[in-house]
RNA sequence: GGGAGCAUAGCUCAGCUGGGAGAGCAUCUGCCUUACAAGCAGAGGGUCAUAGGUUCGAGCCCUAUUGUUCCCACCA
């Protein structure tokens, strides 16, 4: 059922019906088949308050691009598609939209603001998946999930509690990193450090027994008001008659002792440093060692507290230049230093983080980090490339433990029961009504939740079913290739390696392939700030999905960022448009036929050529997306379509559709095109089913492309000698071409050409395309030629002359063959040079040595031709 | 302070386990050759950052250097 193709290959008419035409089909969908090798993504699950970027765009590219693949190759092959509920994320954008309407969390309270949370989901939730769509990702919708849909949510309770029980969970009161703006607390992978230019404000202590002062400075003085101590290293000279002596704290007035720790860089300022264990999670460890009081001096949302009536209310800032102020009156201040260093921000909102003590949640994670490290170091999950290995090794080696609880409403809520007459706690799965230990009922659920990232490290496992024992987990899991950024190697993978281990005692995937950010266009980082991000959607818009996706896979190695270019997008546009036009012109000559996608019996050396060189791109491509060298397979049946099949075989091919064989043409034009877009398809999947729907396919093809056979290396496709007769034809026409081009004779204008040769025969099967590719009105063959003047053109197997002879002029022609014979000379020096190398000869590989033979022979040749080329024209 | 990446044509980048440097874009020349001007046929353009080393042979491996980007790190 062939049918009229436009002129211009047109996307936007054909994708979303493709789409459509797939979901309705069902094709997407995978039910656990035992008769075949499973093959499994779980997508890194976008939070529901994004919008699709080129990151997301990139990361689903290449995981659709293996997933049909495999597909395709026959496994049974599961994408599992879903969102995160993106606790801290979410949670800021609604209190935000809040605010606009006058509203705060507490006017809405837990419930109403869950409501409203759920709406937003509701609402917002899809758009990212739509949009996911529009790039073609052929994940299995029918499996979406949520991280905080039941099923997760059951994962999630049932983990904490397991390893509350384990006690790999505990409760308890440490430093931590909290977001005066978020007011929460927050992970340690969740603070980014930035170089900030601050001030190193010098002070001076006074001595308790009035004996002078201790010098020290620091770089937040409103910090001092919590100051426990001040701190020297025990071995530093200078200040081991002060240690146990106590001094007087400028402004407060408190009395805090010098401690001796080895902490403190004697040779660092003055060797002495202000401790203030309530903010700093150095001076929290110092003053744990010394039994330090814990002075809390800021409210959660960094304003100092009521105890510093001088000082309450105002901000962490505005503080400092009181406090300084007041340190200058007081002659506390000695001076003030221009400094910058780096400072913690919270990944969120980018406000600086308060280091805080505070009761909470945290996992274990020595306990946990050993077997995850384990699973790499014994290739049970490898990364690509291998070098991000160090990257995990390195957090995880230097872990500590994870902080889990969140101060917000938006998710898992902590399954832990306070009991307020025993204050046991009651860890449960299911929501008790009495307290675990002494049966009362006055218990009070922890009122926190739990980091995003605790749901989304059960996502390989908890999205399949876990902890039910489904037929989903059984042949799903583990899964294969995790698909990421090496940005969140730290936020997600490592966790759900240590999760899925822990939980399943088997590591999540095999593979973690890992590919890098996408950049603008001067190579930034798109950000929202800059605003130089580019829409993924209007790019699909403007040129087509594929256009899109194969600008992404093309280019780009594993791990390595790229820059994004409209350009590039364009010329993979264009890519679209030649391939559509090739099969325009095939439909143009197979229409009104009947020609079936099956090899004609007969085969021409060009059709032998254009086999061979197909199948060899097919083996090649199969073993460079098995190493995950995606790039480097788009780009062969790219140079296959453009290059071999459109700009050769398709020319060839013209030739012969007007005469006897031209059936056969055809059958092998259909043929060809139906294997390469199927090599194709992974990458460009819309155009391809578009065009392959227009097709004659074989008797049990099915109905979509998606679901045919992926191309493998097939022996009986290999014609080598057919192929270098080809070869040798299309040298000739090129070095035609060249001559003809250099020369500028238009090829409207043809002439005679005469090839001398030893290998007549295949020349005189390639006339026809000689005849017609490059300009010849006539071809003469022979052993030699006596031409009063002609071009000359060499090849290592022809002699060729052109007579064309106004442009001629014999001495030019002489000069020019002979600075070639030098060339080829200077060539043939080198090969001989290697042969002649004894080292050479005896280490080489037996291949190489042939390979260089070979090339001798051919130089070798082509002097000869040369040389007589240059003889008759001499005579 | 520790670790990693990158440095190849004017630009953006490929180059898989070492075996005679590639693509796209840009530039130049000539073409409406009946699928495609989003095209066709050609051309020019590279001491593969620098210096050593290993090897019969190095863009690729080793060492050092320079430049650049990123990650990690509690020097107040």
């Amino acid at each position: 059922m062939a049918k009229e193709l436009a002129k211009a290959y047109s996307p936007k008419e054909v994708e979303d019906k493709i789409y459509d035409f797939w979901l309705n089909g069902k094709f997407f969908h995978a039910e656990p088949d035992k008769n075949k090798k499973p093959y499994t993504i779980v997508m890194p699950p976008p939070n529901i308050t994004g919008q699709l970027h080129m990151g997301h765009a990139l990361d689903n590219t290449l995981q659709d691009i293996l997933i049909r693949y495999h597909r395709m190759s026959g496994y049974d092959t599961l994408w599992v598609p879903g969102t995160d509920h993106a606790s801290i994320a979410t949670e800021a954008k609604i209190v935000e939209a809040m605010k606009k309407e006058g509203l705060s969390k507490d006017d809405l309270g837990r419930e109403g603001f869950l409501e409203r949370a759920w709406a937003w989901k509701e609402q917002y939730g899809g758009r990212i998946t739509q949009q996911l769509k529009k790039l073609g990702s052929s994940c299995d919708w029918d499996r979406e999930r949520f991280t905080m849909d039941e099923g997760c949510s059951r994962a999630v309770k049932e983990v904490f509690v397991s390893l509350y029980e384990k006690g790999l969970i505990y409760r308890g009161e440490r430093m931590i990193n909290w977001c005066p703006h978020c007011l929460t607390s927050i992970s340690d992978a969740e603070v980014e450090y930035e170089e900030q230019s601050g001030h190193f404000w010098h002070l001076r202590y006074p001595l308790s027994d009035g004996s002078g002062y201790i010098y020290l400075a620091t770089t937040r003085p409103e910090t001092l008001l919590g100051d426990t101590a001040v701190a020297v290293h025990p071995d530093d000279e200078r200040y081991k008659a002060l240690v146990g002596k106590t001094v007087i704290l400028p402004i407060v007035g408190r009395e805090i002792p010098i401690v001796a720790d080895s902490y403190v860089e004697p040779d660092f300022g003055t060797g002495v440093v202000k401790i203030t264990p309530a903010h700093d999670p150095n001076d929290f460890e110092v003053g744990l060692r010394h039994n330090l009081d814990v002075i809390t001096v800021m409210t959660p949302d960094a304003r100092i507290t009521e105890d510093y009536p001088q000082y309450a209310g105002m901000d962490r800032y505005e503080a400092r230049k009181a406090i300084v102020k007041d340190l200058e009156k007081q002659g506390a201040l000695v001076k003030i230093e221009d400094y910058s260093h780096n400072v913690g921000t919270c990944y969120r909102c980018g406000t600086t983080v308060e280091p805080r003590v505070s009761k909470q949640w945290f996992v274990k994670m020595k306990p946990l980090a050993g077997p995850a490290i384990k699973a790499v170091e014994n290739g049970e999950t490898r990364f690509v490339p291998q070098r991000f290995e160090k990257v995990y090794f390195h957090w995880l080696n230097n872990i500590r433990d994870w902080c889990i609880s969140r101060q917000l409403w938006w998710g898992h809520r902590i399954p832990a029961w306070y009991c307020d007459d025993c204050s046991h706690i009651t860890v449960s799965k299911e929501t008790p009504h009495n307290c675990s230990k002494c049966g009362s009922s006055n218990i009070r659920q922890d009122p926190d939740t739990l980091d995003t990232w605790f749901s989304s490290a059960l996502w390989p496992f908890s999205t399949l079913g876990w902890p039910e024992k489904t037929a989903e987990l059984e042949h799903y899991y583990p899964t294969n290739t995790l698909v990421t950024g090496y940005d969140i190697i730290p936020f997600w993978v490592m966790r759900m390696m240590f999760s899925g281990i822990e939980q399943t005692g088997k590591a999540p995937f095999d593979t973690v392939l890992i590919h890098g950010l996408v950049r603008d266009e001067q190579g930034r980082k798109m950000s929202k700030s800059l605003g130089n991000g580019i829409d993924p959607l209007k790019i699909i818009d403007e040129y087509g999905a594929d256009a899109l996706r194969l600008m992404l896979a093309t280019g780009n190695s594993p791990g390595n960022d790229m820059r994004f270019s409209d350009k590039k997008v364009e010329a993979c546009r264009n890519f679209a448009n030649k391939l559509w036009n090739a099969s325009r012109f095939v439909h143009m000559n197979i229409d009104g036929y009947s020609v079936e996608c099956r090899l004609p019996e007969q085969l021409e050396t060009e059709d032998k050529w254009i086999l061979h060189t197909l199948n060899r791109v097919a083996g090649e491509m199969n073993e460079n997306i098995k190493s995950f060298e995606l790039g480097i397979a788009v780009q062969k049946i790219y140079d296959f379509i453009w290059d071999c099949y459109c700009d050769w075989y398709i020319e060839l091919a013209k030739a012969r559709l007007q005469g006897d064989s031209a059936q056969n043409a055809r059958q092998v034009l259909v043929w060809v095109l139906d294997r390469a877009l199927k090599l194709l398809h992974p990458f460009m999947p819309y155009i391809t089913e578009e065009i392959w729907q227009t097709l004659p396919h074989g008797d049990n093809a099915g109905e979509t492309i998606m679901l045919q056979e992926y191309p493998q290396y097939d022996s009986n496709l290999r014609f080598d000698e057919a192929s270098e007769k080809m070869e040798i034809v299309m040298e000739a026409i090129r070095a035609i071409r060249t001559r003809r081009s250099e020369m500028n004779v238009p090829p409207s204008r043809k002439a005679k050409v005469y090839i001398a040769s030893e290998k007549l025969d295949i020349f005189k099967s390639g006339e026809a395309f000689i005849m017609k590719l490059a300009s010849a009105s006539e071809i003469e063959l022979g052993s030699s030629f006596e031409l009063d003047s002609a071009v000359t053109i060499v090849t290592a197997d022809a002699r060729i002359y052109i007579p064309l002879d106004e442009l001629v002029d014999k001495d030019a022609e002489l000069a020019r063959l002979k600075k070639e014979l030098s060339a080829v000379e200077k060539l043939y020096a080198q090969s001989q040079g290697k042969l002649n190398n004894q080292g050479f000869i005896s280490k080489a590989p037996e291949k190489v040595v042939e390979t260089v033979r070979g090339q001798a022979a051919r130089e070798r040749e082509k002097i000869e031709m040369i040389k007589s080329a240059i003889a008759a024209l001499e005579q």
